[in-house]
DNA sequence: TAGATTGTTAATCGATTAACAATC
DNA sequence: TAGATTGTTAATCGATTAACAATC
């Protein structure tokens, strides 16, 4: 059972999900107990962090053990939502879009993709893995008829406010924007910017701060 | 002139890069002057971040008028090496990667595809626009031949280690981790993780938790 | 038991924000 | 000139790390 009352830092909880991988991978080769200096050793992160960040998940560890790997995958999923199945919508048909949304990492981990949409009429129609392409249009009437809980913004950053504001509209409460565009919304609105971009340009800079 | 001597933090790094896209942005609706206010209120940042941010490349503002637009663009551009061409090879011609390979995002900032790697030989030979799949045996005789910058790692997490070390052994000094994994590489390696399935996570713990 | 590892407090480090003198 | 905005210092805030008593 996660702590509900105290909320988890940002960074904890991406950690959180890292940890929640390295934990599967370890116990698929075997460990049945893993320490924080494993976690730690895994990610290059100090033991001290893992500690602190799992100290905000209601698991506790054992003395000269470490934590019991079965149980602590277990309580991580139920507090990332990783064992619940997501509704997810694509918006964007082109080629990040429709790559996202044949994704099989995405529906292993539990996030389903339901539709793909595109504001091109002559994308509209076209298949993506089982899915046919619709029209923007129609974003209301998919998610009035089943709930959404994800849209993934893969469109040009021209376009990426409007087709937020569509998609808060249309009630989804999470948005993924794989845009270079920064996105306002309501803040009872998550974003997460994927900043695919940015991350090649602070590559390029460190390559240029390195000469 | 960018400064050499102080290292820019890397939070500040990624900034600059948003910082640039907006200036571009506003110069293209006719802005000559864009003050601190302005590009915070665009980001939803404060004025003060700003500012901190921009003290760390070598471009001054003017008081009551704010920045000179074009040149703190061409500032920008320099210290982050967007205004380089840069030589990037993509490993992995699944859907991510062919998509990654075709994003017109990348080309448009001088990031250059070059090759598309894989290790299935069922995939080699295939095209990805202009350019055919290579087995990954060929990495090192093409980095030999042109220089490359930036490798984007886009294939499973259990295979991403490899990848990453055989793109460090074949000289790559930048790599862009699309995997979940994470990867060791020497020091002098710079190594971001795009992160995009933690991406999705975070947003179903934020969804978990508010309820 | 002896020793390893947790959980937590306190210290450190770094990033953000506030404040304001300088200045155009 | 008066007022707006920079550049920078100091204060605050938050995140990471160190340290160690508790404990299995």
């Amino acid at each position: 059972m996660p702590e509900r009352n105290t909320q988890i830092p940002r960074l904890a909880v991406r950690r959180l999900s890292l940890y929640l991988d390295a934990i599967r991978r370890m116990r698929g080769q075997g460990s049945e107990w893993i320490s924080s200096q494993e976690l730690a050793d895994a990610l290059e992160l100090t033991s001290s962090t893992v500690r602190q960040d799992l100290s905000h998940v209601d698991f506790s560890g054992i003395s000269k053990r470490g934590y019991e790997a079965s149980g602590l995958e277990e309580c991580l999923a139920a507090v990332l939502g990783a064992d619940s199945e997501w509704n997810v919508v694509v918006v964007g048909a082109g080629n990040l879009g429709r790559a996202l949304a044949l994704h099989e990492e995405f529906r292993r981990r539990g996030f389903n993709i339901r539709a793909v949409f595109d504001s091109d009429e002559a994308k509209a129609g076209s298949k993506v893995g089982g899915l046919v392409v619709q029209n923007i249009a129609g974003l209301a009437a998919v998610t009035k008829k089943h709930p959404v809980d994800v849209g993934i913004i893969a469109v040009p950053a021209p376009a990426a406010q409007e087709v937020a504001d569509a998609l808060v509209k249309a009630g989804v409460r999470g948005l993924l924007n794989l845009s270079p565009a920064h996105v306002l919304v309501s803040e009872d609105v998550a974003v997460v910017d994927a900043r695919i971009v940015e991350s090649l340009q602070e590559l390029a800079h460190r390559l240029v701060a390195e000469k």
